[in-house]
DNA sequence: ATAAACTTTCATTTATTATTGAAAGTTCAA
DNA sequence: TTGAACTTTCAATAATAAATGAAAGTTTAT
């Protein structure tokens, strides 16, 4: 396989995954373009490698230093915008995570929170259902905070040899 | 709140969950309605109180079933076959986790061992791309074993220790 | 202040994904 | 073996999500 193909290979599959995963495909596309890429590139170079429009690279470069996963940057003497995008995956992970929680579990939890604290009928069926989405808060709010310490999680020396243990 | 209103408001939430996350809103609505049903409810009524076709109730049901979260049970004397969720919540975490490895994550790792593992042309663009894919390779491939060791992971001491400590 | 170089917005179009429902398939009781 | 009771399949349709591109908006050099 040469490079060429490889990368494009690469960026295919880094934007099925993400659209597997609730991230549309282009913004994935995009991030694994510049994830890939030496240095800056610029909007036009984007359209051109992904053939995509001018508006639809606008808006998920957009979207993704929104994401604070990707960066502007200029260079001297030029008048365009560059691109990178964060490159150290410990450091995108844990982005992906506090924005994926902040926008989508969060208000999970708080819809989770309001059913499970109606009031019985005392009906089996109402009992059953405050109890199942009263065990459901707990569950996502445990896991919502594993992935709040990821960061803590990754510097820390027991951290890592609990990992070790269980591999 | 009512107890009818918070269900409904429950299962909504739950299926826009899903589908943020790539699980197709009926099938996640269906698996919310039998999470808090106290017992086995047959395909009519799922498609009674989701308001859905039969095709979709029974395409969706096949999938749950694939994914090993959702049983058939026959009741005795009746025809019909009726259906429950699994409602260990840490069992769900796993057999989703195990699931989405096995048809996500480890075709993705396979294209990635492969595009990491090109000759390089010694240019620098194509020595990057070999260096980023193959920390992309063991980053996934380590976060794919986390998910795979949950399992182990809820029941071991140290781990809980760990968490405690983390918190 | 002007205009060239560039970026953003958003109404419209296109592509993707999910849903329907009728027909085909299955199972079971008599 | 027949047919009633039920389930599955899948081509057609509908709903949803993403992409386009032209117009509007910005910025900067002169």
């Amino acid at each position: 396989m040469k490079f060429k193909e490889a990368k494009n290979k690469f960026i295919q599959t880094w934007g099925a995954l993400g659209s597997q995963w609730g991230i549309n495909k282009t913004m994935a596309q995009i991030h694994a373009l510049l994830m890939v890429s030496n240095d800056a590139i610029s909007m036009e170079d984007i359209m051109e490698q992904l053939q995509i429009s001018r508006g639809n690279a606008s808006m998920n470069l957009r979207a993704l230093m929104d994401w604070g996963i990707v960066y502007k940057e200029y260079k001297a003497g030029e008048r365009r915008e560059f691109f990178t995008a964060e490159k150290d995956l410990d450091e995108l992970a844990v982005k992906i995570a506090k924005e994926r929680s902040k926008r989508e579990i969060k208000p999970a939890l708080k819809v989770l929170k309001e059913v499970s604290s109606i009031e019985s009928n005392n009906s089996a069926e109402a009992n059953h259902f405050i109890d199942q989405t009263t065990k459901l808060y707990d569950f996502v709010l445990k896991a919502d905070n594993m992935l709040e310490k990821a960061t803590e999680f990754k510097d820390n020396w027991l951290g890592r040899l609990v990992i070790k243990i269980m591999k």
